[in-house]
DNA sequence: CGGAGCCTTGAGATTTATCAAGGGTAGTGG
DNA sequence: CCACTACCCTTGATAAATCTCAAGGCTCCG
């Protein structure tokens, strides 16, 4: 589908049905030319700085975070491998929130002006950012509807779809198995629960046979039925624009 | 500050510091173009709709909303006067989530090829039509944290204050009293709370003289214990780009 | 005058949080 | 190779926040 050209990288925008091969290759170009490691639990970017850079996300696990002056924690949303963030960070200002690495990351630094001069070129990639953004507008309205009207039980069994459908996108989930480096604590801090909770709620869905999770692996054992408990549905990510779409 | 310009309307947009006059006046043009009224209660765009307009809040109140197959619904913004929302529509394609009334509204109705046309004619329209996005970026941020480790004392505090200076900065908040037309029924879908419960936590707030709210008019009574209360910082409103903060 | 919609109050049930402790496992240093 | 530590997961008991159900009252409008 993305013919034979010799991509480096994942990127979650590969999978915009609009683009051409040409403009995946200059996409893939652009993630060369300045890489950075995180260390786990380290911040990319602080609450209060001014952002210089666009973000892919070329390994590991991140997030974005909101913490209250005393202390009390919120993620905010998962950024997983292939995802970037903030492709308009020109108007950002100061940052409102924290975006921090969950595992060790490596992400590409992508100066804007460079992007911004890719897209005006390209309509396509330009659409492509749009697209991106659109469904992170639509991930965020999600984990409102999440946190505001599901049970702990739905809202942990939500996490796991989404994730599962978005390391799908990026061909990291080619089976029933993806990897799933959270802690249940993370897990906690995602979902607006207690650690202990989390840990009840997800052992609920360990011995319903909906999920096994051990470690960094988790399997999805009946994907029909967590949907259903979750009261998921994909049509937030958007993957109708997608060349999964098409397969 | 906006000068002895003619302006009909009151757009969020004219107060992004970056305009010159002449943009605002070309902005308010395009609200001319076509109106329509919505009764309270109904769909402006409907989910599963492809929406074909970027609509602009003339009056009234409305909201973005989810509502899972059960019924249960959540609100995921509020839609004030002054308002735009969808500037980048041409992407959206099916709506994932529902936009409707909560009191009479007026929307302008604007094609958005029309508004792409003037913001690539004019850089700093861009821009604003890029910070209004960003500020609603980081209005579902805040919503996030505050379903996910706010009380649902704090959270309706939280809803005060948004509402309190959002409605400033369109200058619909000339001093302590605002309109606040929803029903508890409303806020209660808002902060994911029972209606009894956000009855109870209002009273609460009133009985300790934080606010007056009876109908359609809220006063604050102690906005800084109030924001204390809520864990209120304005950051995410970013009215850094604003022509209020400067005055 | 009657109804509809909204607000208010009470009592009891449920969900989730809190506090406290124990166990597994992996990595580290002696 | 073993002990030790740190981190994470697990379990139990109790407390707190919020929900549910039910009923009554107010106000506005036809």
């Amino acid at each position: 589908m993305t013919g034979g050209q010799a991509l480096r990288y994942r990127s979650r925008l590969f999978a915009y049905s609009g683009l051409h091969a040409a403009d995946r290759v200059l996409i893939d170009d652009l993630l060369d030319q300045r890489q950075r490691s995180i260390a786990p639990r380290r911040d990319i970017v602080s609450e209060g700085e001014v952002p210089r850079f666009v973000h892919f996300v070329l390994e590991g696990w991140g997030c974005r975070y909101r913490q209250l002056p005393d202390g009390r924690r919120q993620l905010l949303s998962l950024l997983l491998p292939g995802d970037l963030f903030d492709s308009h960070v020109q108007v950002v200002g100061r940052m409102d929130h924290g975006i921090g690495a969950l595992t060790a990351m490596t992400v590409a630094e992508v100066v804007p002006d460079v992007l911004s001069a890719l897209a005006d070129d390209h309509a396509a990639i330009a659409r492509a950012l749009w697209w991106n953004d659109h469904v992170a507008f639509g991930t965020h309205r999600e984990w409102i509807a999440s946190l505001g009207l599901r049970s702990a039980r739905e809202r942990i069994a939500l996490l796991f779809c989404e994730v599962y459908f978005r390391l799908r996108l990026v061909g990291r989930c080619p089976a029933r198995t993806c990897e799933f480096p959270l802690t249940q604590a993370d897990l906690a801090e995602a979902t607006g629960l207690t650690p202990v909770h989390v840990n009840r709620m997800v052992q609920e869905l360990r011995r319903e046979r909906l999920i096994e999770w051990a470690g960094r692996s988790l399997t999805i054992l009946d994907l029909d039925r967590l949907c259903q408990v979750a009261s998921f549905t994909p049509a937030y990510l958007h993957l109708d624009r997608t060349v999964a779409a098409a397969g």
